[in-house]
DNA sequence: TGGTTTACCCGACAAAAGTCGGGGCGCAAA
DNA sequence: TTTGCGCCCCGACTTTTGTCGGGTAAACCA
């Protein structure tokens, strides 16, 4: 497996480089890369699905994921997309929880497996790991609790003028493949077709230009008041 | 303060029996003790606003709350209810995070607060308690996903036979003073009028029977059925 | 090159959720 | 015992969201 161990040094020079697991000394770095495996999936590929018990923790080297969960009536809610460099699966690696959504690449994506046992000696003998560890569940925890408030209190529109106004380097949003409306929607919590309705209308007010390539905010000061439910007293 | 000492021997017995804390000897027990202070809150007392930073650690010894996200037109949006035994602001106090919600006291309340640094100290000192705290974390980011997924994907309906049939004991679920409307109304994401309705919809379909005292689940498997949105294929 | 796919668009309609005005009932303070 | 308040109820209305049927145009491919 000389395929496998010169891509193992490749994932310890990136463990080094890595905030969640600063601290750690270069042994205990290298016996980690040794136990993880590699793994590539194409577009539309399941890294896993809602319900199951996957015991390892996943770190995204390359490409972008999405976490999503689906009603039986087709319908689909993205909980969060996965970028490079972020890591997911606490849940089944730490908690010992089957996990609560399905995780899907979004483009050709490349992903370690850290196999449970690993991690938790780490955790069990490097408290700062632990304390990041923590500190990053946080972060998602504050994530979802702004999603759930977000989808009880805000309109689509409202919800959309936030996600571009986060989105946006500059003024621009550039468009990727899985930048369609299709995406978007499930992101919202809506249906392509009332997205649509929703960039009409921002579109014909003047306050974006939407093309193939981009999303352009034209108007910063009044898509920011169309992100705030009205005050009424 | 030999009031505040004797309460201190209170939450160290408490602290023996709390599951969360398995496996921490005696002393470090007692210093745990010795190092927090005792709140009671009234009804509708806020314990602290989204926003704020706030370090301690809190144990939750009697009573109840709710954490919550309000938006400026006056709609709020219940995230959890927090019970006797359970501890909350993990945020503020391990992950250095403001708040993503207030916390307000449901009926009076007995809390202890826990200091940042005692506990840091005792996460660096003992893995097995940060894998508990981990796993706990685990369970409310489940909670939360759930919750995000319900309110985009399910009907009020829906929503309220799913609460009702997790809630109830047996077939019954005791209405205590802050079970009313208004405050399953928040819970549910919706408000009191148009829970209203749906309460009415599922008596007059023979569901439920609900009075002063309790709410009654007369059909559950019809229950059951109207928890789930339909197929559609 | 033509045919198929994919993404997007749109008007009209249906369903779900939210708002408004008014009214009733029981309990507790004045 | 009256008055006021909290909680709940209800019908009618509006707004928001979701659905349906049908359409166009660019991109992709055989």
């Amino acid at each position: 497996m000389s395929e496998n161990f010169s891509r193992a040094e490749i994932l310890l020079k990136r463990l080094q480089s890595f905030d969640y697991l600063r601290g750690l000394d270069g042994e205990t770095l290298r016996r980690l890369a040794n136990a993880s495996s590699w793994k590539v999936y194409a577009p539309e590929a399941v890294i896993f699905w809602e319900g199951d018990v996957e015991s390892n923790l996943f770190y995204l080297q390359y490409g972008s994921l999405k976490a999503l969960k689906s009603s039986p009536d087709g319908r689909k809610q993205v909980l969060r997309f996965i970028n490079a460099g972020e890591i997911f699966n606490e849940m089944g690696a730490l908690a010992h929880r089957p996990n609560p959504a399905t995780a899907i690449a979004l483009e050709e994506s490349g992903v370690w497996l850290i196999p449970r046992h690993a991690l938790e000696e780490i955790v069990s003998t490097h408290p700062r790991t632990a304390m990041q560890i923590i500190e990053n569940m946080a972060d998602k925890i504050i994530e979802l609790v702004t999603l759930a408030a977000d989808l009880s209190l805000k309109t689509v529109e409202a919800r959309l003028a936030t996600l571009l106004l986060e989105q946006a380097e500059g003024d621009v949003i550039k468009r990727r493949r899985w930048t369609n409306q299709i995406e978007l929607a499930a992101r919202l919590g809506t249906v392509p077709d009332v997205l649509s309705r929703v960039i009409r209308d921002l579109t014909k007010a003047g306050l974006i230009e939407i093309d193939r390539q981009q999303i352009r905010i034209i108007d910063r000061g009044g898509l920011l008041a169309r992100a705030k439910p009205e005050e009424k007293p």
